[in-house]
DNA sequence: AGGACGCATCCCTTTAAAATGATATCCTGC
DNA sequence: GCAGGATATCATTTTAAAGGGATGCGTCCT
């Protein structure tokens, strides 16, 4: 199926994908958007995060270009850039079933494994 | 299509879920154990890393259910115990396309984006 | 039994990223 | 131009994870 091997370059850039993919708050901001646009006070308080907390990672998704942004008066609006998405997260999802319960109680990465 | 929210706990562990897919030498291993089993040695050699480290590597990925382990004499040998993985790799790798490069250039999560 | 090999684990250091709070910037309406 | 709301950025501290190296444990061989 999948015959070709990861290249160094492509294995960094694909590992950075999905380590900006690998924090619940952005997951969060990635889900509520793929229900349609939002703006950044739609989003905090959505994720009962503080703002400048939010906005660092709507800078993460918006530098690396999962998101776009629009400036509508005095707010910003912000939406997916990325096709394709939804379904990748979807396929996780169902994927990581099996060990979905492993993953919540696994709180870290590293030594003091469960 | 996708007209489920995610809840925290869910957030939570597809987060990890990722955050474990978010790391390049675990990315190739788990590339090269695609192709089919490979025993620690194999995966050393491959990757280019010190034994030590792809062991932890190996105890990540172990610990959280992307790989099972088998011993053959002195060897151990790992393989996938993951379904779907191949599937979200190359989905993930199609979806990126139009932002690697700010992938690849983008070595840092946080100020001093590029 | 003892040595060599293959792998895992532990300790320590370094680096990356998350959290937090203060502050700056941009826009709008007056 | 000024006030106020909405968002971004900055500086700092805290936490998570990566890296490096020594060591321990199990298995095979003789």
């Amino acid at each position: 199926m999948n015959s070709t091997l990861l290249a160094p370059v492509e294995a960094a850039a694909a590992a950075r994908f999905f380590r900006v993919l690998g924090d619940p708050t952005r997951l969060k901001i990635l889900n509520l958007l793929s229900e349609g646009e939002q703006t950044v006070g739609d989003l905090v308080t959505a994720v009962a995060q503080s703002q400048p907390r939010v906005s660092t990672h709507l800078a993460c998704l918006r530098h690396c270009g999962f998101v776009a942004t629009e400036r509508k008066g005095k707010e910003i609006v912000y939406r997916l850039a990325l096709e394709g998405l939804d379904a990748i997260l979807d396929r996780a999802l169902g994927a990581m079933r099996p060990i979905s319960e492993r993953l919540a109680t696994c709180t870290r990465i590293g030594p003091e494994w469960v």
